[in-house]
DNA sequence: CGGGATCCTCAAAGATACTG
DNA sequence: CAGTATCTTTGAGGATCCCG
């Protein structure tokens, strides 16, 4: 993988469309800022999970909203789908390099929450 | 509020779902996973801002979403707010020790969305 | 300048039921 | 087991006008 620069017609798309750039912030929140988005890659750092034990570790989401984000990260390439062909046929979801990549921000944020109050697990 | 309350039935089975202790994940993600929140404490990380620098600052957010976020980032302590009695009054945000302490996390984030292909930037 | 007050929209999320 | 299919809700976010 190499070195991205930006491009001068990148930067100048980017002063075109208001001198904003939207940060790298909002960028990467749009990805990786679902309510459950987190949750699922994180759950996925220790290897392949079968999708039922994925949705029982995550005890808050609907199966429907576990699709929905693994759907959308699959599409993104930061999650990778395996179907076994056994009877029943279970599915493995497991991180792709690129998925990987985004553990270190999610331990950085683990490591934030941890040292949380009380007050902010329960309400706020 | 006519149909407002939930039955006991759902209730019970969101108390169920709550024994699974929600993952410092989700509690992160509810504290910093805001459209906005992450863009206003990166760019208070330098000292102080002015409100209306500020929604300069972050081209795509209202003011009211702006007011929204820092209120609710003052209460929970991340956010410092000083009002400076000049004509017209100018309001200097700047971040607590503890706004302080999730830079670091702010900082991966944004590590992370450099490496991200122009695609993710534009539209995904 | 730094907001507050209103009204509105719409995508994300939740509830529930069903299926190959 | 691993999802679909619908329907409903909600609330974060946006638009607009106003104010001291």
């Amino acid at each position: 993988m190499s070195a991205r620069l930006k491009s001068d017609e990148a930067q100048k798309k980017q002063a075109d469309r208001g001198c904003f750039q939207p940060c790298s912030i909002e960028t990467g929140m749009r990805i990786l800022g679902g309510k459950w988005t987190g949750s699922i890659l994180w759950h996925l750092k220790d290897g392949p999970v079968r999708f039922n034990d994925l949705s029982r570790m995550i005890g808050g989401a609907s199966k429907k909203m576990i699709t929905e984000r693994l759907r959308q990260l699959e599409a993104q390439g930061l999650v990778d789908r395996k179907v076994m062909q056994t009877s029943p046929v279970s599915v493995e979801y497991s991180l792709t390099d690129f998925g990987c990549s985004a553990l270190g921000f999610l331990e950085k944020l683990r490591q934030w929450s941890e040292t949380l109050p009380d007050q902010f697990s329960v309400a706020d």
